[in-house]
DNA sequence: CTGTTAGCGCCTTCAT
DNA sequence: ATGAAGGCGCTAACAG
């Protein structure tokens, strides 16, 4: 069964393609004799639109390109859920391309989403360099808008959707207090990064508030991995003055953390609270839940899925750009969960 | 900055659009200094190929389809993973679709992603019903390749990747025999879907080879969720002849059993064990560590893509079907670790 | 109400 | 080595 054109079925009922596009696309000037005829001889046909050639004729794929670092983390496959779930009854397609923390497969990723003609790109930043920046000062010259999830740049015209980091370091490092935690350490991570950045920002904010030191060497920079936050809780428990709290901007890192705080024998909540980042599933899970901050990411998914209907809608005034700051929320679970 | 196409490169070299395409393509037979000169100016002007344009003229979008129940699991977006890692190189696209398990929006997908004009889909089925069984083979009538992983259709020129369910349930349950298990109940799920079926006679033949008997009302039939797991497991413990182990074909419902297994005063893995299926995340990660069968979702992605790859290549003579079972691989963890 | 024509951007045969 | 022309499938302007 070959595939079937608008021209097969104008040729099959001796009229022109013209009036058989007409007729499907539910057009006023026809007769409803006619588009009787060629709807059901197209179903008989097996007809399907071509996609493709209507993409070429109008400029419109009706695809997007959603760039992440992976998608196999429970984080950014929530976020593409909810650009899918949102997406997908206005007629778009998502397409995933992912960038392995490699600047380079991001700018290889931008670009040929672009050829691909693609209807505007969501992103997660890997990283922030002056070569990106001015691919996406390109697209964005070029009509294509760009929607920032997470991790953003600052560029104009680009819109962005985020949660308040600032906010979430702050809430998760007031509630350590709060809790009677003195010494608060601090797993960051690459503060290129404006989130990470921010995060510490809120936290050092929150110590400042409340009277509590600043101690430079609490704070250890590292990826997100259960592996590193084992490193990096051996580092902190070995410290003469060692703290009895620790915020970390991972979840990953916190559980190995905790793991290792566990088998030197220090009692959590007791004696040392933790609280993560991302709300990742485990957390919960776990016989000791994790405390951790929820950033939301279905919300957030469909937000920036929001934010580029309404860019490609207002297409003629498209200077349009629009930030907007979700509020992170606090779970307190067991590894925090004691009296002052 | 407008878009620029051959047109407006061979208007500024006063030369032909088809020299330009030439050019740009490395054909052999154009003068190097034109060659230059096109690649120069193309640079110059910013040109990108429109990839919908070629998609139009060759009939070949690069584009893949991907369908799945949901994209925020960690099997399925592991799987994702997978594909994208290997086809990304090969300068395919992915577009991803959810079916929320619904057929209805299943049917809907493979037909926009049919319109679409994509070169192949890849998908895990959500249901096993007449109507898209049709669907299918309307497809490959028209030579797009299809491409199964984990829940298949058996379909005349469809080809699947998907793990020896059978085997995996077999070997979980003979574990828990070897660990001295009497009584092993079972969670099951959709018994329409193969995945389920198998595995359930993987479990039932491995009783069977071991003279424990197969009692009926030890299989619960539920949905992959932690809520019925604890459900399932109060059931199964206020039974008469209370059993002694579960083997569970989702980790979700492994770890509701277990807590409430824990919750009713019962010590795992002394006085019961638990065998879990899908190697989630969290399995791991918990300080009561959950065995449980690995299907290795990365390896299914990746092995779907290669599949699909040689279909595309052997374009002459599409009518191979290639059918690959993966090795489930059990991992025993603290759940099921005890002496006989 | 319907047909004709042209063009979206590209590649490819045929001709030169 | 290069140019001219046609067509992938569709829609929209123009004509009737």
């Amino acid at each position: 069964m070959e595939k079937s054109t608008i021209y097969d079925i104008a040729k099959e009922l001796n009229i022109s393609a013209a009036t058989v596009s007409r007729a499907l696309n539910n057009n006023l000037k026809i007769s409803s004799a006619t588009r009787k005829l060629v709807i059901e001889t197209a179903s008989r046909m097996n007809y399907k639109q071509n996609k493709v050639a209507l993409a070429l004729k109008s400029g419109k794929s009706n695809n997007v390109g959603v760039i992440v670092p992976r998608i196999d983390s429970n984080f950014f496959a929530s976020i593409i859920r909810g650009i899918e779930d949102e997406l997908h009854p206005q007629g778009y397609h998502v397409i995933i391309c992912q960038t392995h923390e490699n600047e380079k497969r991001e700018i290889e990723n931008i670009n040929t989403l672009f050829n691909a003609q693609v209807d505007g790109i969501l992103l997660s930043i890997s990283n922030t360099t002056k070569e990106n920046e001015n691919i996406f000062k390109k697209l964005l010259n070029k009509n294509t808008p760009i929607i920032f999830f997470d991790r953003k740049m600052n560029i104009e015209g680009a819109s962005s959707v985020t949660i308040n980091d600032f906010e979430a370091g702050y809430i998760a490092t007031k509630h350590l207090i709060d809790k009677g935690c003195k010494k608060i350490a601090h797993f960051s991570g690459d503060q290129s990064l404006e989130i990470f950045e921010n995060r510490f920002k809120g936290y050092k904010q929150a110590l400042l508030d409340n009277n509590l030191k600043f101690i430079e060497e609490y704070v250890i920079r590292i990826k997100s991995s259960v592996d590193q936050g084992i490193n990096a809780a051996k580092t902190l428990l070995s410290l003469e003055n060692r703290p009895d709290a620790i915020f970390s901007s991972s979840d990953f890192a916190s559980l190995g953390a905790i793991q290792e705080i566990k088998k030197q024998g220090i009692k959590i909540p007791e004696d040392f609270c933790v609280v993560g980042f991302g709300n990742e599933p485990f957390t919960k899970f776990m016989e000791l839940s994790i405390s951790t901050v929820d950033q939301s990411p279905l919300e957030m998914g469909k937000m920036a899925a929001k934010v580029f209907l309404e860019q490609t809608r207002n297409n003629d005034n498209l200077k349009i750009e629009k930030k907007v700051v979700l509020t992170p929320e606090l779970q307190e679970r067991d590894s925090s969960d004691r009296k002052k």
